[in-house]
DNA sequence: AAGTGAACCTGAAGGC
DNA sequence: TGCCTTCAGGTTCACT
C-alpha cells in the first residue's frame, strides 16, 4: 500500500535505528524480490555504517559511507518491521537465533548503533514487487530507477503552474497523468483519487484541459496543486502520529488507518457538503477510480 | 510519441 | 467446506 506518505513514513520510522547504525549482518533469503539482488549485495552492505536515510518520491534511500546507497521500493506489499528483542529493561539480550521469522521476510538486516544492543529491521514482502538495489553516491541522481522521476508533491515545490506547464497538450486522463511518475513523482492510486475529489476535479477530464495557456494562471491547476499538497501533508502527518518512539506497538512501520473521502467507498454518498452525488468507480488504465460524478468536473 | 493493456506475484474476499 | 473468480496501494514492457 505504499504511496509517498506511506514511505515517508516508513523513512521516520527507520531513521533513528538506522541513522549511524552500522549494518553488522545481512541475510537475502531467497535471490530475488522483483528483480534478482545486485551481484555483491551481502558483501556491499555488510560492515557499512549507514550515513542517512533519504526517500526520493516513493524510494527509500540509504545512504552508506564509503560511496554506495542503498535503493529500496516497496512495492506494493513491502514492509519493514524492527524488531525490539524483548523488554527494554534488559538491553543486550539480543538473539541470534532467527525464531520469529514469518512467511515473506525475505531480507534481514542487523544493525549495530554504538552500545545499544544490536537490532533486527526485516524486510517483508508477500508480492515481491519490491526491490532493492545498489548504486554509487556519485552518481544516484543518474541511476536508471531516479533518473526519470518528476517533481516532489511535497513542501513548495509543485505549483499550479507546475502542473499547468506539466499537463499542457497532454490527452491522457488526469488521473493517469497524476500516476505518471515522470511527470509528479510519488502520488498514487489512492491520493491521485483523493486530490482529485478535493480539487473537484473529474478523472475522465483530460490532463491538457486544466492547463492555461503558458505564462497565465489556471485556477483548476491551482485547485489541483493546493489539494495535492494538502492531501500529501495531512498523511504524512497522520502517519507520524501513529509512531510511538518512532516504532509501532507490534513492531511494524508504516501503515496507518485513515478515512479516504472517495477511495473504496463506491456506492456511498458524497462526503462533501451540499453534495447529493453517490461514489462511482470506474477503470481507467487497468485501475480503480473513485469519484463523485456531481461535485468533481 | 503518447496512450492503453497485460504482466509480474501472493493473499484476501466474495459468489456459488 | 471448498473451489472459483476478482481484486489489491506499483512499475515495466509490448503493442497500437
Amino acid at each position: 500500500m505504499p504511496e509517498l506518505p506511506e514511505v515517508e513514513t516508513v523513512r521516520r520510522g527507520l531513521q533513528p535505528v538506522l541513522e549511524g547504525a552500522v549494518i553488522v549482518k545481512v541475510e537475502a533469503r531467497r535471490p530475488d524480490l522483483r528483480f534478482p539482488f545486485p551481484d555483491r549485495f551481502v558483501e556491499t552492505l555488510t560492515g557499512r555504517r549507514v550515513a542517512a536515510l533519504g526517500r526520493r518520491a516513493k524510494y527509500l534511500i540509504a545512504h552508506l559511507e564509503g560511496g554506495k546507497a542503498l535503493i529500496c521500493h516497496l512495492g506494493m506489499s513491502g514492509s519493514f518491521r524492527v524488531e525490539t528483542n524483548g523488554s527494554a529493561a534488559t538491553p543486550g539480550t539480543f538473539h541470534h537465533e532467527r525464531s520469529k521469522l514469518e512467511a515473506h521476510d525475505h531480507v534481514v538486516f542487523t544493525v549495530k548503533n554504538g552500545k545499544r544492543a544490536a537490532r533486527r529491521i526485516v524486510f517483508n514482502d508477500p508480492r515481491r514487487f519490491g526491490f532493492m538495489l545498489l548504486a554509487d553516491e556519485v552518481s544516484l541522481a543518474e541511476h536508471p530507477m531516479l533518473a526519470g522521476l518528476g517533481v516532489e508533491p511535497t513542501g513548495n515545490e509543485l505549483s499550479g503552474a507546475t502542473i499547468s506547464d506539466l499537463f499542457r497538450g497532454r490527452a491522457a486522463p488526469i488521473k493517469a497523468a497524476l500516476l505518471d511518475q515522470r511527470l509528479i513523482a510519488g502520488i498514487g492510486n489512492i491520493y491521485a483519487c483523493e486530490a482529485l475529489w478535493r480539487a473537484k476535479l473529474s478523472p475522465r477530464r483530460p490532463a491538457g484541459s486544466i492547463a492555461a495557456k503558458p505564462g497565465k494562471p489556471s485556477a483548476r491547476a491551482e485547485r489541483l496543486a493546493t489539494a495535492l499538497r494538502e492531501v500529501i501533508a495531512e498523511a504524512i502527518e497522520a502517519g507520524g502520529s501513529t509512531l510511538n518512539d518512532h516504532i509501532q506497538p507490534d513492531g511494524s512501520l508504516g501503515y496507518f488507518q485513515h478515512r479516504f473521502k472517495v477511495y473504496d467507498r463506491e456506492g456511498e454518498p458524497c462526503p462533501r457538503r451540499e453534495c447529493n452525488g453517490i461514489i462511482q468507480r470506474i477503470v481507467q488504465g487497468g485501475r480503480s477510480t473513485f469519484y463523485c460524478p456531481v461535485c468533481q468536473r
